[in-house]
DNA sequence: CTGAAAGCGCTAACAG
DNA sequence: CTGTTAGCGCTTTCAG
């Protein structure tokens, strides 16, 4: 039916092994017979069969990511990086998106299957005692992006001084009541960008008034990591009585933010007149939008990941690296004009 | 090393073939003889080599997507649909998202190889007589999204009603002067769109004027589907004298409404007050952000494509399908007060 | 420089 | 119900 290396051994008279060298652009092959072959070859349209390659090789050429949905703007933009740096390879990509945290672990066995990828970029999934258990057995090269554990290739970002950042420049723009609307505690990254913020508090003397703090109660499967979650954060801030409601508001995530801008904008205040706002990440809209928010180089955090994955594909041996990016203050319209006074 | 179906066979004491016949529930094994496998295999942590198994199955279990990276944000929704379909099944998804146009026949290519995926949905990629035939040559299910070959299942949506559905209204809001925002005239889509605006202001009597387009001549690899091109456009749009400018303006999608806002607004216009916005696509933000559009079902088109192509692998026979959405105009703050009637 | 032959790990007739 | 035996298409020693 299709051809092989066969057909093309007998049309050009040679072994089979001749051929593979030739595809192997193995040295050893004399000038004369490798052009033969090529002739044959593409004369006959032939194309090597991957799955036939992958099992005498040994490996895939394909590298698997594994990603939980919700995280889908973060993640275009770490898909971008993945594919730039792929792309200069000759590994294809298989892709696992988690629709809900529920099924990450799910989609992680199928990518560990064995003779399916030679490696995997597992991103925005914490990496507990049981999956750390699951990937160190499974052998396979691993690289963590947006996660750490200290056996694992990983890189992340440094939420701890990205909170702090935030909190920072909203103090220094006058805020006396800042409210933080936060995705579900368990999520690692939120933990560490709300101690940032505390710590920055408690650094002027200062401390989180409770009543400023919302946590997602909504899209529990998404982490809270939503516009839906960010508008109802919002909202519920402004229920506050109006002497103790937040003059500005650190959203932990830019498409919370989003959703906040919209509640606010629902319950008639104006940004940045009546209500500052930062984020964190600086998704592709944010520029658009306006929001003033800590970046988090997302494509570079993809290259680098697949970078790191490659050489320990290569070099299975070497200790592992930890990357942290530090994410830098991009400061737009939404605190932009100067701090209304209003009590 | 790792362990296969000679290991469970020696331990359990059958024949590789009855491990095989376990493990792809072949109904004549008695139940004993299963259990013991079963066991011995859980014991020794067995799992099926996945390039093995495709080797000799002659299939994958994999499906391929290609996708051009410009179109991100439908991109995001489609790829959602494809997973939801997918997940109920077992094949995984090999992403080829082609950063450039310029780029995804390289990716056509390796999405088509021998042994690599047993079908494939292209995405927003018009399909040429040579591609098309390159497609066909290969003998791989194929079924297209957003864009349509006859010979090819497919499914899109109607873009030539769309537009026609935007203008009209806009005019039925009373604007005369009505700006477009459109992506390269390459795109079919756009063609379309652009069509539609066309018919409607005919068959109401009137014509486009020519100074109210504005192709995007900026982002040639996405095909000007860009927030920035959305921008630049807009920014033309009011470079016209204030009696000839716009007081209404329908960007051919979403991405590009977003620029066209930022622009207005960093103009000093207020939308709607002075200017309304209508967009294409309803990609995930477009709610939060207040923007009239024509939706399309991106999760939907999605599944039903990938529904489309389970089809297609086990029943390569049937006939090409082609099944068209109708968008939707969801109506939203960017054409929501009464128009100004600025002249 | 080239060929013969033994796998890679699993599936699928074909016999029993 | 189960085992034997060919492959699937390619890579890779091992000889020559």
């Amino acid at each position: 039916m299709s051809v092989t290396i066969y057909d093309i051994a007998d049309h050009a008279d040679v072994s089979i092994a001749t051929v593979s060298r030739v595809f192997n652009d193995h040295p050893r092959v004399s000038d004369s017979t490798r052009e033969r072959v090529f002739d044959v070859a593409t004369r006959l349209g032939y194309e090597p069969h991957a799955s036939a390659q992958s099992l005498a090789r040994k490996n895939t050429r394909i590298v698997s990511a594994v990603v939980p949905m919700m995280t889908s703007f973060f993640f275009m933009e770490v898909l971008r990086g993945l594919q730039d740096r792929l792309d200069e390879s000759d590994y294809d990509l298989l892709v696992y998106a988690a629709r809900t945290l529920g099924r990450v672990d799910g989609q992680l066995g199928r990518a560990l299957q064995r003779g399916r990828s030679d490696g995997m970029i597992l991103v925005s999934t914490p990496v507990s005692g049981d999956r750390a258990r699951r990937l160190a057995s499974s052998r396979n090269p691993v690289v963590l992006v947006d996660s750490y554990h200290e056996d694992l290739d990983s890189v992340s970002v440094d939420n701890v001084t990205g909170g702090a950042e935030a909190v920072r420049h909203l103090l220094d723009r006058g805020h006396e009541r800042i409210g933080l609307i936060l995705p579900l505690a368990e999520s690692v990254p939120a933990q560490d960008r709300r101690a940032g913020v505390e710590q920055e508090l408690a650094a002027r003397g200062r401390a989180l008034d409770p009543r400023h703090v919302v946590v997602a109660e909504w899209d529990h499967e998404q982490h809270g990591y939503t516009r839906y979650a960010g508008y109802r954060g919002m909202q519920k801030l402004l229920e506050l009585p109006p002497e103790a409601r937040p003059t500005a508001v650190f959203a932990a995530a830019d498409v919370m933010a989003l959703g906040a801008l919209r509640a606010a904008r629902e319950a008639g205040l104006s940004v940045p007149g009546d209500l500052e706002v930062v984020g964190f990440d600086d998704v592709a809209s944010s520029a658009y939008v306006g929001l003033t928010t800590l970046r988090q180089p997302m494509v570079e955090m993809g290259t680098l990941a697949t970078e790191l994955l490659l050489r320990r594909m290569s070099e299975p041996d070497t200790p592992p690296s930890h990357t942290v990016f530090v994410p830098r203050l991009v400061v737009r319209e939404t605190t932009g004009g100067p701090v209304s006074e209003t009590a």
